[in-house]
DNA sequence: TGGTTCGTTTGATTTGAATCAATCGGAACT
DNA sequence: AGTTCCGATTGATTCAAATCAAACGAACCA
């Protein structure tokens, strides 16, 4: 094991088997610009908890999530916290043109990336419209995600919070796993309630509320979609 | 009046003189791009509450706000409201790849816009990698805009959420007419509690509480910062 | 001048979620 | 097996904001 981490660890050797190679930025490539592009990557890993980068930091680095999960959160200085994502692989993060990241981001359980520094990044970038377009592509995507993400925080009750995670969250596994409606959750209550504007006590007892009604089941580790059709109506409502 | 508005509406005269020339989109353009880019748009006016485009629209146009104030929104089936966002001149709205706008926008007094066809922009920026770093470049402005209303809505009071919604307001008026603690609201009570997830009572109670503690003045039209610091301190904490 | 309208403010009451406070239960130690 | 730990659940109570309900006041019009 920790000798295949170190070779891929070398420049160069990552991205032709690279499991997110057909759908994340890098998708907008051609082989002799991913040739390139290699030479600017660099494999990282990040263990259970550590934090990838933090708000206040120098903005330094993009990272291309390659496996497992991150949070992304902003925290208030009296210590709230609102996640404001949960970035899967395949998923660009940090992109930025401002000095410093404006929100944490850690990892939940141990993760993969494909890491850039901004500047070689930047030049690599700049006159490839291609990927521009494609970076483009993914920020309106993101932009999208985050207005729904409001209608959420703003207008809807707990319970239509908790079923509206569940099933988003099932769907992008879906999307990247195939179909199942076993849902694992690699994060905590915690992460959770501070994803959707709860207590972590409110999420627990919506979980229970939704169990009694028959339409999930908790287990360990996740839940299980029982009647995914009454979590998606009132996901709408 | 209305002479001059028939000399503007007519395609290639607007930009050289265009107010926003210098901060929107449009600034990435060298002047031989300019010229082309002249013939693709199209200036338009929207009366007071005039719809834009909705939500469920096919969007076939992207629109840069020449003057007014725009309020985009999404709705939810039942009618809850959540605004999304306000535009100030300057802004580029619409921007998507998607099929169809995911929210709606309409005129908050009269307005002015520069309107694209979605086909010929799309095949104008295709190339322009100055465009499309200034197009990334307003997406992310947008998207950490849109993950500090993510936290204002998930984790703020009530108080928080004016104050911060007024100091906001006023930042950006600031940058776009020059420093006043005058805040003019073009915006009704309604749309304030739509954009900051409470409601009108609660909205109207709290700028009468700010006006008690001597934070702000409450004018016909809009309200004065007699406290800047305090109200900012409410927005940081 | 008086009436209507509509957005806003104010007051009384309710309620959904937060807070405070145990308790539970599995994992990791002795 | 017993102990500690820590996240999750459950219960009791409080509270901030929603809801329900008037009243206000400026604009418009007859």
């Amino acid at each position: 094991m920790k000798t295949s981490l170190v070779a891929v660890d070398f420049h160069g050797q990552a991205c032709a088997d690279c499991a997110v190679r057909g759908f994340s930025v890098c998708a907008s490539l051609d082989q002799f610009e991913m040739r390139e592009f290699e030479q600017l990557s660099r494999r990282t890993h990040f263990a259970t908890c550590e934090t990838v980068f933090a708000q206040e930091d120098t903005s330094s680095c993009f990272y291309n999530l390659l496996d497992g999960v991150m949070r992304l959160y902003k925290l208030l200085p009296d210590g709230r916290r609102q996640i404001v994502g949960f970035a899967l692989p395949g998923d660009f993060v940090g992109m930025t043109t401002e000095e410093r990241h404006g929100f944490s981001a850690d990892a939940i359980g141990p993760v993969t990336v494909c890491q850039f520094a901004k500047g070689p990044f930047g030049r690599f970038a700049e006159d490839k419209p291609n990927l521009l377009r494609r970076m483009n592509e993914l920020a309106v995507q993101e932009l999208n995600q985050a207005r729904d993400h409001m209608v959420l925080l703003g207008r809807r009750s707990a319970e239509e919070k908790v079923a509206t995670f569940l099933v988003g969250w099932r769907d992008r596994l879906v999307e990247l796993r195939g179909p199942s409606n076993m849902v694992p959750l690699p994060m905590s209550r915690q992460d959770i309630a501070d994803y959707l504007g709860l207590t972590i006590e409110t999420v627990s007892r919506t979980f229970t509320k939704l169990e009694r009604e028959g339409i999930i089941a908790i287990l360990p580790g996740g839940v299980s979609l029982r009647d995914s059709a009454r979590a998606e109506a009132m996901a709408a409502a």
